[in-house]
DNA sequence: ATAATACTAGATATCCATGTCCTGATATCC
DNA sequence: GGATATCAGGACATGGATATCTAGTATTAT
């Protein structure tokens, strides 16, 4: 349902918000999420593309989000490398269903519209706050990659 | 989001409990949902080994649903092609998150949990009776393959 | 029986998502 | 300037989803 390059996004994302203090390498955001660094690599150059990270060169280099993470919805991560395409158009090309999707399709896009809004009313921000549950990706009372939290 | 096979047996399924009249060949339910006729096959050989329909064989054979389309659900359908994997356990196989997903995965397991629910709750029925809308599929006051409605 | 119809299943082809690797460009530190 | 760190981007590899084709099997009609 979603893919794995969603997934993938996601979790960086989420580990960006998590550390806003100073850019994360691709491999330290690899490690800590647990997506191949060089497939990762891919992925956060589509979300530099896309404006919702920055890239951060050389030393002491790395990405970091461009927007706090009170204005990044999930919605926006998922967009960016497998956006939800709602279906706006009959996918047979019935001329009669040119106005009006049949009930069918208007199921399947209403699922669809489930989905969005429930992403876009979502921001990194609020996965991060979520009282007494765990922190997103990281082992609780534990160290990531070697490195005590 | 929903693949193209799913897509495909969707619009099969909903055919043949258009039609329970006669069964169905692969070439007209083909043509009625304009799906590749041989693709298609394969996937009503997976509908057939999941006992949603059934071969008849020889002259005046085809497909037919096995169960009236008030007891086949969209879910019964999608879970056969391309089932919806619900996030059961932490994807990053966490141990702290063993108990309890984290935030961001029990958000995007939520978004899979209502999809999931809307399709257990429509049948095939419910698609077929949509008041004054446009018949599933079909070119409404037209013809399909040549034969009048 | 024979012919025609129709599904079954295996082999094969193609494309895209996923994943890896390497070279070059850019920035920092000394 | 030179060494090091880091991202950018292209080439390439792999596997699975999508799609096609064909030989075989079952059923019906005559």
């Amino acid at each position: 349902m979603f893919s794995q390059t969603t997934e993938y996004a996601l979790r960086a994302a989420v580990w960006l918000a998590q550390n806003t203090g100073s850019p994360q390498t691709t491999a330290q955001v690899g490690e800590a999420t647990k997506v191949p660094i060089s497939y990762l690599s891919k992925v956060l150059q589509s979300l530099g593309r896309a404006g919702i990270v920055r890239a951060v060169r050389g030393l002491h280099g790395g990405f970091e989000l461009v927007d706090p993470p009170e204005m990044v919805s999930i919605l926006d991560i998922v967009n960016v490398v497998d956006p939800i395409r709602r279906i706006k158009s009959c996918p047979l090309h019935l001329q009669s269903h040119s106005k009006q999707l049949c009930p069918l399709h208007k199921k399947m896009d209403q699922a669809l519209a489930m989905v969005e809004d429930s992403f876009r009313t979502t921001t990194l921000a609020d996965v991060l706050r979520p009282g007494s549950e765990q922190r997103p990706l990281c082992e609780t009372f534990h160290s990531i990659a070697g490195v005590p939290l």
